[in-house]
DNA sequence: TTTT
DNA sequence: TTTT
């Protein structure tokens, strides 16, 4: 289908500290529970009421997976961006189930620390500084280099391009 | 809790004409099946391959089904806007089930043909134009009017505000 | 045009304590520097770097300012929804020049503080609970109830429904 | 700074046909113009209002650029999802003057038609399939590989991983 | 002018 | 199971 889209973002808090297990060919795979929760006045009380909706997130990006095995806490405050994908299973009857997550795979994944909980100081953002993960790793490669760069085949990790605000590039 | 998002983006078609049931006070519920799907090209086989991604939303806005009632059918392309939402029931043994929808409701869902499909040429959006839905109604009221406006307490519908171009205001 | 989306969705920080100002009617417009910036590490030197980016943020919707002129302070963390908008005006010499905004107005748009910087404890979403600004007001008021509520043709502020979990609707 | 999120997403049409310039080292750009607009009704004349809004995107990723140059002509209906950037010049007369912009560079910004016009039936995404852009190109790579794949330094385009439904993962 |  |  041509055109489409499938996007979620959620801001919320993690309610346990994340698994992380892997593949049998060594990738990683984290699981995270994301509470978010609305608060409002109830119009007739005056009460206020909150509810609270948990979110499962899978992550496969491997860089995203670093972040969130060095950094991600129980009641760490995050940004994720994924899609949305239920896959089915079968629960012990053999009866078809499915379930929906939020994964974070491929190029338009992201995930964001947004307290100083369990850091350093660092951030994670789509990977960057973490080795796999489709970050920002070539976005200041030296445009004018003729040898490498994107012009071969191979390297274009990412298809990022830079641009600095004192580019010459007449525009 | 502070600062929660939830949100969902989605472009897709709709698999069949919308369903719409209304609850026993007269307000109308739509369920629509939106597909999306991502095609990419097997790195070793250099084939074409796609996968459909089928997701079930909700829309509890009135506004948003009265277009939905009027416009959206099988094969329509939409851009729909909501929250994750899970709920629980059970099935016919008793056991507990939970489901995913795309949740359509308040004020920060929007839904918007992307096709003239079955219209004659309008688009819903946010439900403007169409009475109930939160949408632009008063997006152009007179600023300058005393009498009524949003002066009163009973006629905010949606907390919009004005701006012209042609404003006085200096900014 | 059928079919158009226009939003910008921003987390980052707030550079200076924001300027409320009022139209000459009385309505409020807040005006919000905020900061967004990436961070990574260059390809070849190794040298982590930085690039920030000044947004200007124009709130307009009543109940959002209210949240604006008590909660937020320079250096805190929000996250903002809202539109672009270009507008133009005059500079001294009488030449058009322009200026891109990113506007909150609208049923779509939000600010929610992502820090406690500032507040008693209390959030700012959509301008819940503030009164003027397209909320939850009325998210759950009875739907059973026959003598006020939603049935008339006035009081629908915003076009939420309710829907809560143990509700009777058969979906 | 840790935390910081810049995303604009636009739904309209192309005001012009794209004008795509290079770089002195060969680099593609490309201009849009998109137009996105409003419609709703003036609650006091009843009178149906528009407001058109131009927005100026600016394609850096290149496998987007190759997308824009085959397939993207005026009137064409895209999503785009870009990053919010203003950029300092100086008039005739040496005045600071900004510019701001909707840049789409680097991971996770898309580029996608929504209609069927000026193309074969084919759309572009993300820059998959078309070579350069950051997008599927090894989505659906041989995982169990040991030989080739991700473990190299030089393949990694994009840092997506496969999830396949048949996957054997135990999750 | 923010933040890390 | 988070957070305010």
């Amino acid at each position: 289908m041509a055109g489409s889209v499938n996007k979620v973002i959620l801001i919320g808090n993690v309610g346990a500290d994340p698994e992380i297990r892997r593949t049998q060919d060594g990738r990683p795979i984290a699981n995270l529970r994301i509470a978010t929760s609305e608060t409002w006045r109830d119009r007739n009380s005056g009460e206020r009421r909150e509810k609270t909706e948990w979110h499962n997130v899978v992550v496969f990006n491997e860089g995203l997976c670093k972040v969130v095995e060095q950094y991600v806490k129980k009641g760490a405050k995050l940004y994720v961006e994924g899609q949305l994908q239920t896959r089915k299973w079968q629960d012990q009857n053999g009866n078809d189930r499915y379930t929906t997550e939020v994964v974070l795979q491929g190029f338009n994944s992201t995930l964001t620390m947004l307290d100083g909980r369990g850091e350093g100081g660092g951030a994670g953002r789509g990977g960057s500084d973490y080795g796999g993960g489709g970050g920002y790793e070539d976005y200041d490669q030296p445009r004018q280099s003729s040898g490498g760069g994107r012009s071969g085949g191979q390297s274009n990790q990412g298809g990022n391009f830079s641009r600095d605000l004192d580019d010459d590039i007449p525009f």
